[in-house]
RNA sequence: GCCCACAUAGCUCAGUAGGUAGAGUACUUGCAUGGUAAGCAAGAGGUCACCGGUUCAAUUCCGGUUGUGGGCUCCA
């Protein structure tokens, strides 16, 4: 191993291994010194003043900025915690503490439950420890007597990990103060950067994210170079609950959870109005790329189940039910009943390729802790669709697809990722064909130029499979439009049609969502809107309100004037002054508020309040009504 | 399902060292009739999630159930 020196200011030498990473060495040429700070991988002996320093010759400069020097700063903080419950806790185990997206956890073994006020605790104490200074120092061990080292304490977690490394690998450690611990680095040289520290939550996470395994406390923290940085982001923290759907579903009125039904929402009026804005504009986007629509049953016998290979696969998630003595079973996917369909006829090569969809109803039995508002139900409507394709036909119908989701997305402005799940292993089928299946949806990808990031073993039992990933109000991403190339089904129901060559052939079946379900869409679509719908979408697209009783039946009036044409109005006539009503229609978020009095009766103006706009001043009743038609059918906002 | 926490008025929350509860807001009524983010007053509203246990007495303490939240696992 080739090591590094570096001498730092004060003529101390530190030693690096060649090619490692090491947190922030920045040149003060003023005083003609390098000196060791924000993280960089050495590469050559650096000494005093080496202004030649260079991306290539020596060292790459990280900055907290960087997703890189965040990763190190967070992976530091979680030692520093480790360090911190050790010598809170004495008796406590160590698992593993990684960097995550915007900080850190570390998960512990121990007989002590934590509680909020130990987070207090432990953050004075690694407060403690991170003014101190501590020197990270690496060090390695042969395999076999890293494991002795951790054996004799008695870290079972750290001898599984080393036991599962590559035989002949050395094994590397950094030590913080009393706490040595297994670790790859790299890591901040010392632990003075970390200035400002917040721990967020406790929560339990299974060993090796195995449910067989036994369960750890994770702590999650966070921490940052400025205690401004840190507010800032505990600030945005508090601005994303702001805009959670549960909350603003509940506020404008849109949809709710009950009691009496654990993870199956229930629509109100206005949650309906969205709703059905969205299901129109699907159906009328399906209906000009070429679709057809069908509507198949909620419950169906339990014999379709095996044959699909539901019964195999998905049985845990499956609700049962009995008619006359028989089993039946309520449908958590679409495609058996959209094949059955299919049977019902014979197909010519010339009528494919068909495009079936299904604004379908499933009901699937997720586990009570998976359960989150309107993104996790047990009750969904899937805006499903069943391509029957001729094998030729596959590419040219995903790049379709692929067009049809980004095109709607676009609507709303959503941005996404794509993720690619290959074969799992509890799956039917040839290696063959998936095989086939998983390159056709890669050439597909390819053909639009898509970048996308792999699952292996992430697939549905029955095919591969490429997801849109759509971000909620705090980052975290949800999996909407999915795309599933399927080589199974078709054989299993033995569907076909009839080629030229009059031989019966085998179809093959694409399933497809773009917004995925309809509740999960809408969760999503409320936080990313933070509640102001477009005009198209918005429940209420304009609130009259008079500014006195007077004019009250005058609103009505133009209520009923401005539904005639297709806008949904609501009037506020309660007596309250002007400035109560506008708050409250601003709390609603409702895009056009229009203020009515003596002036604007006598002239047959609207004085128009728009939302995020403030006051618009006076137009005619017959403009705005264009203006806002207009609006609705731009949609695109 | 697992770990931890929580559950008081429609909503947001206070409270009771064990003696059946309170605020703000929303709601109803009355006064006020108003010009761009909260007028004034009164009233109504609660088996303190549910089931057990301890106790003379439980919303409060203990156990269980259900639900919710944050994670893990799983997933549209």
């Amino acid at each position: 191993m080739e090591m590094i020196s570096i001498t730092l200011p004060d003529g101390s030498v530190k030693k690096h291994e060649k090619g490692s990473t090491v947190y922030d060495i920045t040149k003060d040429i003023s005083k003609g010194l390098a000196r060791e700070a924000v993280g960089a991988v050495v590469n050559e002996d650096i000494r005093g003043m080496q202004e030649e320093v260079n991306e290539d010759s020596t060292f790459r400069v990280v900055k907290f900025e960087d997703k890189e020097g965040k990763e190190i700063f967070w992976h530091t903080s979680a030692h520093i915690m480790a360090l911190a419950v050790q010598n809170l806790f004495p008796d406590v185990k160590f698992a593993i503490g990684p960097a995550i997206d915007n900080g850190f956890y570390y998960d512990f073994d121990t007989e002590h439950r934590f509680t909020p006020k130990d987070l207090e605790k432990i953050e004075d104490e690694m407060k403690r420890i991170a003014k101190e200074a501590h020197v990270l120092e690496r060090f390695t061990m042969e395999r076999d007597e890293a494991l002795e080292y951790f054996k004799e304490r008695d870290e079972k977690y750290k001898v599984d990990l080393i036991e599962n490394f590559p035989e002949d690998e050395e094994i590397s450690f950094y030590k913080l103060g009393e706490f040595t611990d297994l670790c790859a680095g790299p890591h901040l040289y010392d632990t003075k950067k970390v200035k400002a520290i917040k721990l967020l939550s406790i929560a339990g996470a299974y060993w090796r994210g195995d449910e067989n395994n036994e369960m750890l406390q994770r702590i999650y923290g966070t921490t940052y170079e400025k205690k401004k940085d840190l507010e800032e982001y505990l600030h945005r923290l508090e601005e994303a609950e702001k805009r959670d759907h549960r909350k603003l579903g509940r506020e404008l009125d849109l949809f709710s959870m009950q009691e009496e039904g654990p993870g199956f929402p229930f629509f109100h009026p206005k949650g309906m109005i969205v709703r059905n804005e969205l299901e129109d504009y699907w159906k009328e986007e399906h209906r000009k790329r070429g679709y057809d629509e069908i509507k198949t049953p909620l419950i169906l016998n339990e014999k379709l189940w095996h044959e699909s290979g539901h019964w195999d696969h998905y049985k845990e998630n499956m609700y049962l039910t009995k008619i006359d003595d028989e089993d039946y079973a309520i449908k958590p996917m679409n495609c058996p009943g959209s094949i059955l369909v299919y049977k019902s006829k014979l197909h010519s090569y010339r009528d494919l390729p068909l495009r079936w969809g299904e604004l379908g109803l499933v009901h699937r039995h997720e586990l009570s802790g998976a359960l989150h508002g309107l993104m996790r139900v047990r009750s969904f409507t899937q805006d499903d669709a069943h391509l029957y394709t001729l094998p030729s036909q596959i590419k040219d119908e995903l790049v379709k697809t692929i067009e049809l989701a980004d095109d709607m997305y676009k609507v709303f402005g959503f941005k996404y990722h794509i993720e690619l799940s290959t074969r799992p292993e509890n799956s039917m089928g040839s290696e063959e064909q998936w095989e086939m299946a998983t390159n056709g949806l890669i050439e597909a990808l390819e053909e639009k130029e898509i970048d996308y990031i792999v699952n292996e073993g992430d697939g549905a039992f029955y095919g591969p499979k490429i997801d849109f990933q759509l971000e909620d109000a705090i980052g975290r991403t949800w999996q909407c439009g999915t795309i599933q190339l399927d080589f199974q089904m078709p054989e299993r129901f033995d569907i076909s049609y009839v080629d030229k060559d009059n031989e019966r052939k085998r179809p093959v079946m694409i399933h497809r969502t773009i917004f995925g379900s309809m509740e999960r869409f809408m969760g999503i679509l409320i936080e990313h809107y933070a509640g102001k719908f477009p005009v198209w979408l918005a429940p209420v697209q304009a609130t009259i309100l008079p500014i006195s009783d007077k004019f009250n039946d005058y609103a009505y009036e133009l209520q009923k004037k401005l539904k005639d044409k297709g806008i949904r109005v609501e009037v506020d006539s309660r007596s309250e002054k002007v400035g109560y009503k506008i708050r409250e229609a601003r709390l609603q978020r409702v895009p056009y508020i229009l203020v009515i009095g003596e002036k604007e009766i006598e002239n047959n103006l609207v004085s128009v309040n728009k939302r995020d706009h403030g006051d618009q001043g006076q137009m005619k009743t017959e403009e705005f009504v264009d203006m806002v038609l207009e609006e609705i059918k731009n949609k695109r906002q």
